[in-house]
DNA sequence: CGGCATCCTTGGAGATACTG
DNA sequence: CAGTATCTCCAAGGATGCCG
């Protein structure tokens, strides 16, 4: 009973990844923030509140992919977005509490790179 | 002087990657580490010792991208290899210091997920 | 300024089959 | 048992252009 398909695949996970992220919340965690896009900008916005283009410039990303990020961070409930609609459009972004906690995470990624990095 | 691409090219990186590991170890410490196959693998590997297929049941992974990923890590010196070659072949994983260093890092992440995770 | 729409390229990864 | 080889597929992501 390795790889029965049941017909309950309405996610849209692998069983590999489903089994994963039964098994402790590292993995979910993982999955859930996923990508190093992702990472990135959260990480980025540690600092506080960034608009759309600082954040382009500051993480490199296309805008088509940081808009992508952003929207998927939204969604999950990882950063807010504030839009003042004056002349000049302006969108900011800034962490939840649910994105700001992951700063510890942060400062354990900080403290192992600070050891075994270069 | 943003994207000069310089004939010292030698990384495989691209220069928005160079540009943010330079800013701080996080984000190199997320580029080293990367896919979430590598986050899951060497997670398991925590509780210690474990073996090919033992890390391919737990994971999910096919043998040939577990391959690749262990691989990977044991290029980068987060595992190490133990080989034994008698009647059917084992082959021992196992972290170094430098992959059980990333022990806090999965404590935080437990920690942030117990408290957002589902 | 922010951010979609479109096109296109890449490699990450599954399935399968084969070897020492 | 522990991989390697091959084929294939799909999603992530860059480039570009346009639009409110």
């Amino acid at each position: 009973m390795t790889t029965q398909p049941t017909d309950a695949d309405t996610e849209e996970k692998t069983d590999a990844e489903q089994k994963n992220s039964d098994l402790c919340n590292v993995v979910g965690a993982v999955e859930e923030i996923g990508t190093e896009w992702k990472l990135i900008t959260l990480h980025n916005l540690r600092d506080g509140e960034k608009r759309f283009n600082e954040l382009k410039r500051a993480t490199g990303a296309s805008s088509y992919t940081l808009s992508r990020v952003l929207d998927d961070l939204e969604a999950e409930g990882f950063v807010d977005n504030r839009k003042e609609l004056e002349s000049p459009v302006a969108s900011y972004y800034t962490l939840t509490e649910k994105g700001a906690g992951l700063c510890p995470v942060f400062e354990a990624l900080d403290d192992w790179g600070a050891n075994w990095l270069e």
